[in-house]
DNA sequence: ACACCCCCTAAGCGCTTGCTCAGACAGCGG
DNA sequence: CCGCTGTCTGAGCAAGCGCTTAGGGGGTGT
């Protein structure tokens, strides 16, 4: 139920982290405009005014999960780009963390990944800029390879982009009650990027 | 702006066509639950009564929709399954076509691909099967290319849900105004999905 | 000429939405 | 004991929602 706790364990106080537990649960369920605040209040155990005492709009809600999700998101990239080892390593190590955390915590990565068009315009464009500095991290580590004679890559950003697209999209069909666990699927992913990019094993 | 137009041509009479292109373009802007029928009304220059003389819910016009896509894509699927040639020309065939019809019909293809979700049970239900078909055609081509030693695959269901992942996604992120046509990213993804099955090339 | 049917609109119904506000209650420093 | 601050609730407002209804206008068959 509250797998995704240690993610928002820094939220004070107590009620204004259910309430953000209870929203990312709801918007990945049913998506942000399907959801109410009435939904997200009662989920966290409380009347729906409680809400407005921590948060000024719904959209604050979906806003802070946001720049959380991405955060974290980015600093897995970040970690495993600037780790040691060849540049397959780190493509390796990158794409199985990446991939792990949108299994792992499925429901945050969907709203994270799925519900950017409802933030407001301000909001929205800050993201799309955290959401850049991903795409770069991505990059840099094939363009390494690349460099290094350890890959092959025709076309660098448009196989960037796949493999950011192929990882994102776990979030959306994965499930807990599926065959597949995240190792198993960030394995498997793993070692699905480095044929793309063309590494010889 | 109407580049759909012939994906409905066979919809009579003209204001129900209208309508459903209005709420193609609308529902792949905003979202299902983001869209009034006022808008989808609007958009197609009617009152918004008229909607309820050619549909009965604003639910009817997703199912509408979801029903065509799908079926316009499993045909393209199953096209290239049955196609002649080796495993590995018809699944570079099948990806092509595939990914190209859903960077070309990126805004039928977004509300065909992920609002889902917005589906009556019994509709999603429906739907759900055509998409387990869709897995099957994908399936049926790579175990081909197993069988005949043309692919070296260690997960073959992983490695299909991968693929058809990332050929699904395209509708996400495409975009008109972008570098990349449809059938540059068509062939990128040929080329990515051989690697992917480990065609020796 | 007439009645008929299809397509459409103006108006609006009942309900839900995001959000507000006056007041209650608990804890705490003095 | 008081008063203050931070947290929460019950009640409810204005706006917008999906959808309905009564009626009008134009083309067609007779």
């Amino acid at each position: 139920m509250d797998a995704d706790a240690e993610e928002w364990a820094d939220v004070t106080p107590d009620a204004a982290r259910r309430l953000l537990t209870a929203a990312v649960q709801a918007f990945a369920e049913r998506g942000y405009h399907a959801t109410t605040t009435r939904d997200i209040a009662g989920r966290a155990g409380m009347s729906p005014a409680a809400l407005y005492i921590h948060y000024r709009t719904k959209e604050e809600l979906l806003y802070r999960i946001s720049g959380v999700g991405h955060r974290l998101a980015l600093d897995i990239l970040a970690r495993s780009r600037d780790g040691g080892g060849s540049a397959a390593e780190r493509l390796a190590d990158a794409v199985r963390a990446f991939v792990r955390w949108h299994a792992e915590h499925h429901t945050t990565a969907r709203v994270v990944q799925y519900e950017l068009g409802a933030l407001a315009e301000e909001h929205h464009a800050e993201i799309v800029g955290m959401r850049r500095e991903t795409d770069a991290a991505v990059r840099a580590i094939v363009e390494d390879g690349v460099a290094a004679g350890e890959f092959d890559v025709p076309d660098v950003p448009g196989t960037c982009l796949a493999l950011l697209s192929l990882c994102v999209d776990v979030a959306r069909w994965f499930r807990e009650d599926g065959k597949r666990g995240p190792e198993e699927v960030g394995d498997l992913y793993a070692g699905l990027a480095l044929r793309m990019v063309g590494h010889r094993s």
